[in-house]
DNA sequence: CGCCTTTGACCGGCGC
DNA sequence: GCGCCGGTCAAAGGCG
């Protein structure tokens, strides 16, 4: 506050300046008709009482001319105490200032109680993103523990995973092995997704999406009269297309030690997230950073397959394969695999928001029973859109491969497993978000086109997908109130038409492309040049007020993989 | 010096 | 039981 005042404007009160205001009324008196009082009222909210003591003051002195600006300053101009004898003209003039205070006074006053009602409503507003937020978890959770309730096969144990706590609610579990060991294994991680959701947002609202530990599935699986016993097929497709199979059939948890949740996991039950993304690049820019662990000739596809492990965090177990498509060796297949146990980088967001929903339709449509993603639905393949993106849910225990019809597959228990295909739809995307259903690659489109229709609409009617998407919508948007829009227009059950009428995914606004040389992503996956191998897993935790640290990037080597993800 | 990639070896599951 | 295959480990070397 900057406050210069008369000496009898020292009365004026405890208002900031007051030591100012003394020094400057030694400066002289009675020298002008008019001395200021340039009151700094600063941030709003804090301002109010020492406003209302101003403008009290200011009202008890009638000689005080008070004028505030819009900026938040308030100048008071003071007459001379003692008025001259020469002046009835003055008195009158003053009398007229008298009357002209009074009006700035009142439209101050009713200036800052208009501010007072908009920090009212944005609080109430706040509140509200909050409640909203709070909503969805609960809805999701609910989904999910009705899912669960319906699986017969659940372990118990698994369950009581989920009643551990609240925070745990979004976490979606993609089996985890039933050995207490395992489980103890497992506490670390639970305990990170949980501060991850508590960070983002338990208490902030946040919908944590994750394939973690949560319902797990026995490795019974195979066997088990899952819920969705069938047709999510397509994804291993997606491998097989690359020649791959990826969850590993069988986790070798005792190498991994325990940090690697993945291992822990049921690798039946694991969901897996695969992006097709046409780029020369030997990987693709996915905003994390990963640590090549190996390499290996997969049969069926000539070129290498490259395994990656996210490095952001010493503990993280999200694991990606990368592969070329033996068919276009311009099109880089990336799957994901774990959940992220840390905070990622705004940059990895995007891509960790899409195929965190695509993970989480995944798991719901192979949790959910009569929505037609599951077992009894003759779907072979779900396919839908995500962000504009071309997205197929597979089933490997059945399906052929998706990309490689000659690809023999490896027979492996079913990994669910959501495919997004960027490679057709890069060039939409980027100019518009609206969701394509039924665009699909040509491998693809044996689909008949009812199946495909069958497919979207089961997805899109699937709750948990809906939650999906509105946490992806969140954690891209972020806290603006769109975002709230948004959520609850997605968690209405909405036809299949009507969302690819929306534009549920404004990804591109937040992440304008920026073509790097070394990297290739989907476009509204860009991140900045200075992360190094990036790429978000699949299954990420969400957070949409995540407090991201921006990770400092790393130096990219040549060989640095960089994929991007959805 | 630390981190990363490379690469051969090992492990475990699955099919025959 | 054996071989194939995918996934991972870990030593060695390279790079900044």
């Amino acid at each position: 506050m900057e406050t210069s005042l008369h000496k009898s404007d020292v009365e004026a009160g405890p208002v900031k300046g007051e030591n100012k205001a003394s020094e400057s009324s030694s400066i002289g008196e009675e020298e002008s008709c008019g001395e200021e009082i340039v009151l700094q009222v600063g941030a709003r909210k804090r301002g109010h009482d020492q406003d209302e003591r101003v403008m009290a003051a200011a009202s008890q002195d009638q000689k005080t001319l008070l004028n505030s600006s819009k900026q938040g300053t308030l100048t008071i101009t003071k007459m001379p105490e003692r008025s001259s004898p020469e002046s009835e003209s003055r008195l009158s003039s003053s009398s007229a200032k008298r009357q002209q205070v009074d009006d700035r006074i009142e439209s101050t006053k009713a200036e800052m109680d208009e501010v007072m009602e908009e920090n009212q409503r944005l609080k109430m507003y706040l509140d509200q993103i909050l409640k909203d937020y709070r909503t969805l978890q609960r809805q999701y959770r609910d989904v999910i523990q009705q899912e669960a309730k319906k699986a017969p096969n659940i372990d118990s144990t698994h369950r009581d995973h989920d009643t551990d706590g609240p925070d745990q609610l979004f976490a979606l579990s993609l089996g985890i092995s039933s050995s207490s060991s395992d489980r103890v294994k497992d506490e670390p991680r639970k305990t990170l997704m949980n501060e991850d959701a508590l960070e983002g947002g338990d208490k902030e609202g946040t919908l944590t999406l994750g394939l973690d530990c949560k319902f797990e599935a026995p490795k019974k699986l195979p066997t088990e009269p899952s819920p969705n016993p069938s047709p999510e097929n397509s994804l291993e497709d997606a491998k097989e297309e690359a020649g791959e199979t990826w969850p590993p059939k069988t986790m070798k948890n005792v190498r991994d030690g325990g940090d690697d949740e993945i291992s822990q996991q049921n690798p039946a039950k694991r969901a897996r997230v695969s992006v097709r993304v046409r780029c020369d690049t030997p990987t693709m820019n996915d905003g994390c950073q990963w640590r090549k662990y190996g390499q290996k000739i997969a049969k069926g596809n000539p070129c290498p397959r490259a395994y990656y492990r996210c490095t952001v965090a010493p503990s993280c177990p999200v694991r990606k394969q990368v592969q070329r498509c033996a068919e276009d060796m311009s099109i880089l297949i990336t799957t994901y695999e774990g959940t992220h146990n840390h905070p990622l980088p705004i940059s990895a967001t995007a891509m960790a928001s899409t195929t965190s929903a695509a993970a989480s339709m995944l798991l719901s449509g192979s949790s959910t029973s009569g929505t037609g993603l599951n077992s009894s639905s003759p779907i072979t393949a779900t396919t839908g859109s995500l962000n504009g993106l071309n997205f197929y849910m597979s089933d490997n225990s059945r399906s052929k491969p998706f990309y490689l019809p000659n690809s023999s597959i490896s027979s492996s228990p079913s990994f669910p497993t959501i495919t997004l295909d960027l490679t057709s739809s890069s060039s939409s995307s980027s100019s518009h978000l609206s969701a394509r259903l039924g665009n699909f690659p040509p491998s693809q489109q044996s689909l008949a086109p009812d199946t495909i229709a069958a497919a979207t609409k089961a997805i899109t009617s699937d709750p948990s997908f809906q939650s999906a998407l509105a946490a992806a919508l969140t954690s891209i948007i972020g806290s603006g109130g769109a975002g709230l829009g948004n959520q609850n227009v997605v968690e209405k059950p909405t036809q299949t038409s009507a969302m690819a009428s929306h534009e549920p995914f404004p990804i591109l606004s937040s992440f304008p492309s920026t073509s790097n040389a070394n990297k290739c992503a989907p476009s509204f996956l860009n991140k900045p040049p200075s992360s190094t191998s990036s790429q978000p897993s699949g299954l990420m935790l969400l957070s949409p007020p995540f407090p991201f640290s921006n990770s400092k990037s790393k130096p990219n080597s040549p060989g640095d993989s960089r994929d991007h993800v959805v």
